[in-house]
DNA sequence: GCAAAGCATTGCGCCAGGTCAACGTTTTCA
DNA sequence: TGAAAACGTTGACCTGGCGCAATGCTTTGC
């Protein structure tokens, strides 16, 4: 049950089995239908989530209705709402399953407890949002200014498996084109 | 020199003034012409900056010769080409100040010395990173799916003197406008 | 296991925003 | 201070990608 986010744990710090152990402890594991909603928009978001089977999808609807997918977490990530994780006020998110999953939860009480006290957690934190940020930067990077067939070659060179993995309209989302442009593109690839 | 970082330090955490006296120690002042390369391309970012006064600028240029902003560090604020600083690996960047500027630096070695040795400072990084991944979040939110006007709105809506201080090129690409369309829209406001 | 709903794909017409160019204004630096 | 370069603005034109809708396929849940 907890052997992925030991795996995870381990190959990003050096933790004591005692440390590893308090760890777990802290995390429930949750089952999730299909599409199950794990956070509605506009609640403060309590948990964080680790993937052990499926996925956990975070998008956003603006006002025209158009749905943009911020974020997906697969088997052996973690995955939340940050922002609303963070500062506590309501997600400007939705955060679903797109399969059956299993996950791991922790609360953010018990989250920042680690953080605080156990510096190997607190460097993972770390790592997490440093990725995170270079990440986010990446995509800004990658999307700003590129066509849209410059957009999917950018995703399958950082994600190979993306398109397999998702829906053509969950994609279409994350990558800021209509599903039907999406489609023509992937058509002449 | 140090007041300005001093009273960043102070408004986001509780530390001692030995501790102040430390970190301020690992900073270096710095002066910068306008339009001066504080990181050139491919080089890999070995300085932290905090901004006495002035503005750096972060921003790429794609194969097309298209320029993109990605950040500004205006007064009292933080700024480097983090995915360099972090990995160590060459930037995808070019780090500039865009007007004549006062700037306080340091080292990674340092910086991340102080990162493991106060847990002040610590909590200070994590607080960027935190923001800095949230800041990334709501502009990836706030453009993917806004047209033109809208994204200018929400700048005026987030950043008030944003298009008051950085020239309309600039401002352009930031928000992934031509300058052109910028204008544009600016003269139907 | 089948009816119903959802999804992918594709054709068509349209429009937001890009390019290019012209022109006036501001900035820069010998 | 003055010539040259850079910038902002605006007009004309063009195109990538969107919305809409039709069609066929896949998934789903009773």
């Amino acid at each position: 049950m907890y052997s992925q986010l030991i795996t995870f744990l381990k190959s990003r710090t050096d933790i004591s089995d005692a440390a590893l152990q308090e760890v777990c402890a802290c995390f429930e594991p949750i089952k999730a239908r299909r599409n199950e909603t794990l956070l509605p928009y506009g609640a403060v978001c309590q948990h964080y989530y680790f993937v052990n089977k499926g996925c956990i999808r975070l998008f956003t609807i603006n006002r025209a209705g158009t749905e943009t997918t911020r974020f997906f977490a697969f088997e052996g990530g973690f995955g939340t709402a940050l922002p609303s994780f963070i500062e506590q006020k309501p997600a400007e998110d939705y955060m679903q399953t797109i399969e059956k999953s299993e996950l791991l939860r922790i609360s953010r009480e018990s989250f920042f407890h680690l953080v605080e006290k156990i510096p190997q957690f607190a460097f993972i934190y770390r790592q997490i949002l440093e990725l995170g940020f270079i990440t986010a930067q990446k995509r800004i990077y990658g999307f700003q200014g590129f066509d849209a067939l410059e957009k999917v070659k950018w995703v399958i060179a950082h994600q190979p498996d993306f398109l397999l993995r998702v829906s053509n309209k969950m994609a279409a989302s994350y990558l800021g084109l209509s599903p039907s442009t999406l489609s023509r593109v992937k058509a002449r690839l």
